[in-house]
Parts: structure tokens; sequence; C-alpha cells
DNA sequence: CGTGTTCTGTAACCAAAGTAGCAGAACGTG
DNA sequence: CACGTTCTGCTACTTTGGTTACAGAACACG
């Protein structure tokens, strides 16, 4: 079951006790680093700040609004009504913004935002940013790379929609989303170890599959040591293995054509 | 087989004969439109002419130049070089541009160009457009909405690779793509009839399936009688069925787990 | 500490989609 | 019109992915 967005709202001033951890986020963000001290200020005095307990959903039809991730990860979810299964769109970490779709065009977009985790958000009205984009061409000088970041990552994730299994998918999935720079404090000397802490519904939604299939290849990893996993957590013994598994099945294929058993 | 780029080249003076043609071109991008005849005629000064023979693919990795198509229509493919199999990302009409993503971010993007007719392209250099960008207020406004309406093109390829089946998706792209405001002079008060002249390959890229799966789909419409093809012809006879066909595989489902026989 | 909820494991089943391979039709170009 | 090329039709076969349904495990919370 799943909870509707009724959440404590209050404005950013100075003085508030998570306005450092805002400016820090800001400063981090791909899409306001780049901005002094005295502009992220002033823009900061705009936000709304918002906190969604885990698992809520937003409705970004009412409202008109620009909103920044600062603590938490958020999926932006389209879903098929006619069959109730859903694909995560964009996975969103801290200093990532949305909806930009809308933000660009001003059209309806037809996407949920759902949080992963307990999530902290400020939003800004969209004619906010539209402003900013105008008066600010700094701010514009780091918003267009920022869209080609998303373009890349939808187009990735069409690619590999079209040219790879589940089992590929998922592989990928791991390792390049939910390990890399997004993980603050990743040692990349040690073992390789990653935790994931995703229900297996949500790794679905994120290949574009559904739970079962998930669950079973995970099953499958585990017979053959190369994940060890629990409830909502997923340790990755050999990472190389996950990856190679993957591929072998695919570069193995043109071989097999010869083989007769 | 396939030809590599190898083309006529020339620069844009307003006394060539293919001139007025690029201005009313431009004039109806939805890239350009918005801008007054001077700026418009400013901005052609800068641009190179060339022309490729349908099938002829290019090279983004070499030049550096952003494109605009006058004439023909051009697909961005990306290939999965493990198995050879393509998949066609955007389909580019008169007035698009490419490669809009390496324009942003800068970045080197794996992607290539395909002639799908006879076709006419201008270029600039990229430094050139994101100079306009910074300078020309007027054109960064009409030029967010074209990203925002690219990013939803490929969210829907996303989406549709991820919710529906082939024959499914190729109904979709027949109807949405193919026909509708792209094709100039379509008369929605004729009995509905459209042609298609697209070989099963090629619209297979276009939907992220294979050859043989697109012409089994075809046969079948083709027996059922909504449409009719010739060879890199499709007619539908029955544009409302085409979708039916699909759509009602889709909502009968959920009903069928009563069925028993 | 018991109860309802969420998450995972598993099995049987079915249909869709892809692979490989061949043959013939349509085309266009010298 | 003769030739090579491109396009389409068709078959047999394999595998994957998805559906449904149920049961037990882990958890959260009163």
């Amino acid at each position: 079951m799943r909870f509707y967005q009724s959440s404590g709202e209050s404005l950013v001033k100075s003085t508030s006790p998570f306005y450092p951890h805002c400016l820090k986020t800001f400063k981090q963000s791909p899409l306001f680093s780049s901005l002094d001290e005295d502009q992220l200020a002033n823009m900061l005095k705009g936000f709304r700040r918002e906190t969604w307990k885990k698992n809520m959903t937003g409705d970004l039809h009412a409202c008109d609004r620009f909103y920044v991730v600062t603590k938490g990860r958020v999926e932006l979810v389209r879903t098929d009504y006619s069959t109730g299964r859903e694909l995560t769109v964009f996975l969103l970490h801290p200093g990532d913004a949305f909806d930009v779709i809308t933000l660009l065009d001003g059209k309806a977009h037809d996407i949920t935002p759902m949080a992963l985790d307990q999530v902290d958000l400020l939003s800004v009205p969209l004619v906010t940013v539209r402003e900013w984009i105008e008066a600010h061409p700094s701010f514009n000088r780091q918003f267009l790379p920022y869209l080609g970041h998303q373009m890349r990552a939808l187009e990735e994730l069409a690619t590999n929609l079209a040219f790879h299994d589940t089992i590929t998918r998922l592989g990928k999935l791991i390792t390049h989303h939910l390990l890399p720079n997004h993980l603050p404090a990743f040692d990349g000397m040690h073992p390789i170890r990653l935790i994931s802490d995703i229900s297996h519904e949500a790794l679905a939604r994120m290949i574009g599959s559904v739970r079962v299939v998930v669950s079973r290849h995970i099953q499958q990893w585990k017979e053959e040591g190369v994940v060890s996993a629990g409830r909502k957590k997923l340790v990755i013994q050999e990472l190389e293995r996950v990856l190679h598994k993957s591929r072998k099945i695919q570069e193995a294929f043109p071989n097999q054509k010869n083989s007769r058993k």
C-alpha cells in the first residue's frame, strides 16, 4: 500500500537548523555547485522545504514547482495503468532535481516521484527557475550539461531495455547505478563489497521487469556464490563475476550454435 | 551493405539556389521558427551544407558540429556491437537537429546518424551554437522546449520498450510517428490511409526488435485486412483497428484469468 | 510478544520474441 | 534483359520473461 503526500513544510531561512546541510548539498549539486556563495544564499531564500516519509509518492500535476533532493533517494516512476506495471525512469540522489521536463516545455508530465528513503526536498515555483535561466548565465552554463546527463541516462535506459536481457540489466544496474560516485565513501581499494538496500520490487521497476524475475536471478546468483542477500539487503561478493556472468551469456551465444549435446 | 560519408559540401550563401528552401525550413523548425528574419539570415551564413545519399551513415566522433536536417529523414542509431543489433533512438525530420546531447555536455556520444532518404543537412561548429545560446535569449527560449520534446521522446521510447509487446509498439510507431504532423499535407477528413515507405529492417530498429518479428506482425495484419503492403510500402486500411488490435490484447488479459477451457 | 504487513522463495505454466537458415520476389543498373 | 542486390516470406526451434498463486520469513508496532 502506498501513502500520499501530506508532510511538514516550511521556508528555508538562513537560521534554520537544516540550512547548513542544504547549503552543503547545493555546493555539491551537479546543478548548483558552480554558483558563488552569494547567489546560492539568495536562491535558497526562495525555496520551501518539505519532508517525505519512505514510500511516499508525490503528485506533480498539481504543483508547478521545481524540486531539489537534499536527502535520500527519489525515483521518478512511470506507470502503465492498464496493467499496473511501473518503470523507474530516473533515480535521483541528493543534489538532483525534478521535474526537468516540465520545466523545459511547461507541459504536463505524467510521472510520479516516489521516496525510496526518508527524503528531504526543497522546492521553488517553476517560473522562478525559468527566471534564473534567463538572468544567470552562470546557472545556465551548468544547467545545460545537467540536461545532457539526464538525456544520456534516458538513452541508456532505452538502449538497455532494447539490447539486454533482464539478468544483464540487473547486473548493470547494481554495478553502475547503486555503487559508484553516489555512495559517498566508497573505497575502491578494499575488496569489492556493495550493499544495496532495495526491495526486489523496486529493483524490478528500475530494470523494467517484475519482482519474480528479479528474485529468480538473485537466487541464482546466491547459489553461485557471487552475492549474498537478506531482506532488503544485497551484498555483492564478487563484483566482477556479476558482470561477467551476464556478459558471458551474451558472448557465448554466437559460439553455441556449433555445440550439440 | 552501408555507405560512409563522402558527399558534396558547400557554404550557404544567400544567392545559392537552395537558400530559399533552407530559409523556409528554418522558419518552420521547432528550433528556429521564432527568430526574426535578420537573425536567421545572419545565422545561416555560418552554416555549411552537405548532402547524403539514402542509407549513408555519418560519424559524429570526428566532427564537433551541429547538424540541422533540411530535407529527408535521419535516424540516430545506437548499436550493440556484440550482437550487431541496432536501435533508432531519434527519428529526425526536416527542422530537427543533432546531436543535441554532445552540444549540451561536450562529451562524446556513440551514436550513428543514418539517412533514411536522400538527405540535405546544414551544419555549424558546436561552439557557435553555444554562443547563440548565451547571446540570443530568444534562441534559448525556443531551444529549451525543444530539449523537453526530445527528452519526452526518449522517455516514451523507454516506456514503450518496458511496457508493450512488439506488435503494440509497431502499431504505435506507425500511427504516432509516421503519420501525424510530419506528413505535410495530411487531410484528416479523408478515409484514413497512411503510406509508410520504410523497410521492415528499419521499422524493427525503431521499435527495438528484429526484422523477422516485424515481418510476422505485418503479415498477420495483412491477413486480417487491416493493412496492405508491398515492398517498402505499407498502407493502413483501417487505422483504428491497428491500435485496437494491440490494445485489446492488453486489456483482455486481466479478464482471462477467469477463463477456463 | 502477538498480529498484521511487507518481503522473499518457489513452482507450474504460457506466450512472445529471438535465432538460423533458405527461397523467391522486386528492384535498379549497367 | 540479365545480373547482383535488397527486401520480404516462411519454418522449425529455443529461451526468456511474465502470470498466478501460495507459503513461509522477517519485520514493525502496538
